[in-house]
DNA sequence: GAAACATATCGGTTTTTTACGATGGGAGTT
DNA sequence: AACTCCCATCGTAAAAAACCGATATGTTTC
């Protein structure tokens, strides 16, 4: 993951619409959802809320699929993990004892 | 970390400069920057690259301190892993086979 | 083919962010 | 006290983001 694909990544997150949607994603995985359902979901316009979707799509956290009539949407996790580790770089620059409370944290899942 | 918190910390690294700088200040753990140093860094001006380190602070990634007539900056890790903590909890929702590469790749460090 | 449906895109307005020079205030220096 | 240095804040202009209604596109249904 580049410096590009991380800031993408992070703006796509750094908004209340998107990372509750992102969130709810993530949670019907690996079924997904309708966009109309996550419209459904936001207070927002299916119109406001297509813009949104489009920048998680770019950034590449969600990817959608046609079925039928309607876009089922589906969180991609590969993405979300690749962010992680991006920002995890950054905190263990030589030093594990940095990450070490981290990776304690993690193992609760 | 609540939602709000999340928010404030992605929205301060989604961007280039204020990226760079809270990268900068983790390499530079536990020593610290000054101000001064790290607007050298960037390539703004010195009250442009300000605005910026003040939105790192208010979401917490980073801790200034007072030393005579400068300021001394600190990347905050324990915000940062809060946020990795965060994100990691959206992932791993019930399914713990879903965060276990991630477990994997950060034993790196 | 016409109608209904699901979603994306187009204009346009409002709000927020970014960037800069200039100014101000506190902390050392002479 | 006057001066310099470091940094924050103010005022402002330009750029970007957010939001909406209206329209366009593609798909199923009748």
């Amino acid at each position: 993951m580049t410096d590009v694909d991380a800031l993408a990544a992070l703006g796509a997150l750094a908004h209340p619409t998107r990372l509750d949607a992102f969130r709810l994603l993530v949670r019907h995985e690996p079924a997904g959802l309708s966009t109309g359902q996550l419209v459904e979901a936001s207070d927002l316009t299916q119109s406001t809320f297509s813009t949104h979707l489009a920048v998680l799509v770019k950034a590449g956290l969600v990817k959608p699929e046609k079925r039928g009539r309607q876009m089922i949407q589906r969180a991609n996790l590969d993405v979300l993990r690749a962010l992680m580790l991006f920002l995890a770089k950054d905190c263990c620059q030589g030093r594990q004892e940095l990450c070490e409370p981290l990776l304690a944290e993690l193992t609760c899942c």
